[in-house]
DNA sequence: ATGGCTGCGTCACGCAGA
């Protein structure tokens, strides 16, 4: 079974793109964030014809989650992370599909760092933390996957002494990152690939996919059982030279059955 | 250090992204 993501910066905009992608790799579920559309302007035909099922949680202008899968439609437990009923974003969209529960997140960027926005980031990881402790009380297979707008490590960074001030790397979100994983979660790619140079976003500015100066912050936590059944990971890189893609490239977990 | 690029909403820029 083959799971993605993919931050697409605008569901529509992006819809070429995203058909290509989906066609070319054929992954069983497909994570999207950032959808940048109202729930009416979600291009649902589009993905059935594609030979997905899809469940969203739409926003306009900003954020929007969605969980499509080709393996059954996902069965959708929640659409907002527990902890917050004032939190009006579209940033988490959770169902199970093929006996996996998964949580689709787009955790907030948090410039400019400190200020309202940056708190806002940490409490979402706080909530984040709480609901992921819940999930691994269950002892089920549960896979945390999205944007996480966070470089664990100064591996997942081109040039680690720019972003020092960054919320993206921040100590207290490096941290907060490092205690979610702590409580027994799985980074998929890094545990596969120790010690690599990997990114998923790369800026639309000064030519960075072509200087390869990127980021690492799309991320994949899986739960005990899935982690005894990740075969590979990987990044769909040449997705970001495409004409008209998104900053970030799609990634991939690759599991036994 | 700064600005650079892109999508969206509305229709000339402002906001947000990372």
């Amino acid at each position: 079974m083959k799971i993605a993501t993919y931050n697409v910066n605008g569901v529509n905009g992006r819809l070429p793109v995203l058909l290509r992608w989906l066609k070319e790799t054929a992954p069983d579920v497909a994570c999207l964030q950032e959808l940048k559309a109202p729930p009416e302007k979600f291009p649902e035909q589009a993905i059935t014809d594609a030979g997905y099922e899809a469940i969203w949680h739409g926003q306009k202008s900003w954020n929007g989650v969605a969980i499509l899968s080709k393996i059954g439609k996902p069965q959708e437990l929640r659409r907002a992370l527990p902890g917050d009923p004032d939190d009006v974003n579209s940033r988490y969209i959770e169902a199970t599909v093929n006996g996996i529960l998964i949580g689709c997140l787009y955790l907030p960027n948090g410039n400019p760092a400190p200020g309202p926005k940056f708190d806002y980031k940490l409490s979402w990881f706080k909530r984040l933390h709480a609901h992921a402790k819940d999930l691994l009380a269950q002892d089920i297979p549960v896979v945390l996957v999205g944007d996480y707008n966070v470089m664990p490590t100064e591996l997942d960074v081109y040039k680690p002494e720019s972003w020092v001030n960054d919320a993206l790397f921040l100590p207290e979100v490096r941290d907060a990152f490092k205690n979610l994983v702590a409580q027994g979660w799985t980074d998929a790619i890094r545990t596969l690939h120790p010690g690599e140079k990997i990114y998923t976003f790369w800026d639309y500015f000064r030519q960075a996919y072509t200087r390869n100066a990127g980021l690492r912050i799309d991320h994949f936590l899986l739960s005990p059982h899935l982690e005894k059944r990740l075969k590979a990971a990987g990044v769909d890189k040449e997705v970001r030279g495409w004409e008209k893609s998104s900053d970030h490239a799609p990634v991939w977990i690759q599991l036994d059955k």
